[in-house]
DNA sequence: GTCATCCTAAGGTCAGACCACGGCGTACGG
DNA sequence: CCGTACGCCGTGGTCTGACCTTAGGATGAC
């Protein structure tokens, strides 16, 4: 049907007789591209959605007259993308995924250790968000999202005392204070920012010992101006905050340096 | 060399006799995977640097024992992460690039369109965003950038008077205007907000001459304010500006319901 | 010296094969 | 009758070996 190295009319729709006016860019690249580009243009479309199945690999090549191969680098790339998840098995295949910051977190994380923006700037963008999420989360935290936070402040607590303070606790305290916010795309930035947060949080702990108790008391004291409903507490409480952490970060970038 | 569904040994190493204690967990998922952590976490080292060249396809196949295709789909999900760069022909091959972050802004906007975040949503973290940024451009806005900035509000009048004022023109200040904070992180945060797709979801007809022209003024206000280098007129200014256009899209979207 | 041509190493694609996984139906045993 | 065990078969995962296209660089003619 397809023969090596003849791509598929229909793919590129080169004209090659009857038009007069500029040939735009053939260079078509890759065939695999075009697929991917197809796939993703109707997820963002929303003609596919989360849990939709996209057809078998080999009903796949069929439909675009290409081998499995070049199916099967299509489907790659838009798993890396976090666009679907390939399932194995019987009953298996490709599913467009339900969204996750995951993603968008690791390409962050690989932003930063190629150099590419560093670990300063995303400190700085993340105190920006979260600073400017206060206020929205002085409306709008439930008592609910008020329990929680002090729930992940008690067992920080507890972890203190045996000694162990795991960063992750306060990556989830600040993610889960964004939430309160009850926006999603705030959520989902304030998560995308998590793994790298932790990433130069524990560079910034190697170079000096960790401030526990002191961190957690400002996150208690947080949440009590956030049921007050006090805005501007709440905004000097998480700046200074916010501001011990992007020094401490600074300081090693500094002498990373 | 290797035989067809007979993974490498060296791959998944389970112990098939003699070994009496647990058997850890064989599940090695995707060879192809391990070939991308391996070169990943190569570049996270700083063992490969941006500009390297890895080895040609068909001698990474001999490196790691597998086949070509296999090799090719890692050198496809790397390439998608923005980690590599393939070039074909003579002298061609995977060289380690800086990932741009564009890459990660395709991302996120991949990820709004999938979580069918909603314009409201949208234009509310935007707010939290560009109002956080304020102070950080008054401090870092260089001469260049004030320039440009008032160069896009010439651009947006003379559109005015011709009756078309484009929404791009709108979205092109105020991601330079982020940009003048020369964060990287922040940067790309606020170019992803204002991508095409998401631009599209806000169907509110700017098309309207007075709406237009009241926000062009504002634009040139603010940058006015930028060069005093006064923080709380740009902050005031901003923020009746981005009211307006949320209370514009909160009304759509309320009609739209 | 300059230009056109060929060479060659590299990625891009194809076809067909086999294996591993896993849901589901069926057949067997209780 | 019910439950379990086995096996079917569709699905992705991998391999092989071949061919094509691309684009530097070498080689030769002018």
């Amino acid at each position: 049907m397809t023969m090596p190295g003849t791509p598929p009319a229909a793919a590129h729709g080169v004209a090659t007789a009857g038009t007069g006016d500029l040939l735009s860019r053939v260079s078509i690249g890759r065939i695999s591209e075009v697929i991917v580009d197809q796939v993703r243009l109707l997820i963002r479309q929303g003609r596919l959605v989360a849990g939709d199945r996209l057809p078998s690999e080999r009903e796949l090549c069929e439909r675009f007259g290409v081998s499995r191969v070049t199916v099967r680098e299509a489907l790659r790339v838009l798993e890396a993308n976090g666009l679907v998840e390939i399932r194995v098995g019987a009953r298996g295949g490709a599913f467009v995924t339900a969204p996750s910051s995951r993603l968008v977190g690791e390409g962050i994380v690989d932003l930063i250790s190629l150099a590419s923006i560093t670990a300063v700037e995303v400190t700085e963008a993340r105190m920006v968000f979260e600073l400017g999420v206060v206020p929205l989360v002085c409306e709008r935290a439930t008592e609910e999202d008020i329990a929680a936070l002090y729930d992940i402040c008690d067992r920080s607590d507890a972890a203190l005392t045996s000694e162990a303070y795991p960063l992750e606790l306060s990556a989830e305290w600040h993610t889960r204070f964004a939430g309160s916010a009850h926006n999603r795309a705030v959520t989902m930035f304030v998560e995308s920012l998590h793994a790298p947060l932790l990433r130069s949080l524990e560079r910034a702990r190697e170079a000096a010992p960790a401030h526990g108790r002191h961190g957690v008391e400002e996150h208690r004291a947080l949440v009590g101006a956030i049921t007050q409903r006090d805005v501007e507490a709440a905004t000097a409480l998480m700046n200074t905050h916010l501001r011990r952490t992007a020094d401490r970060v600074g300081a090693t970038a500094v002498a990373h340096d």
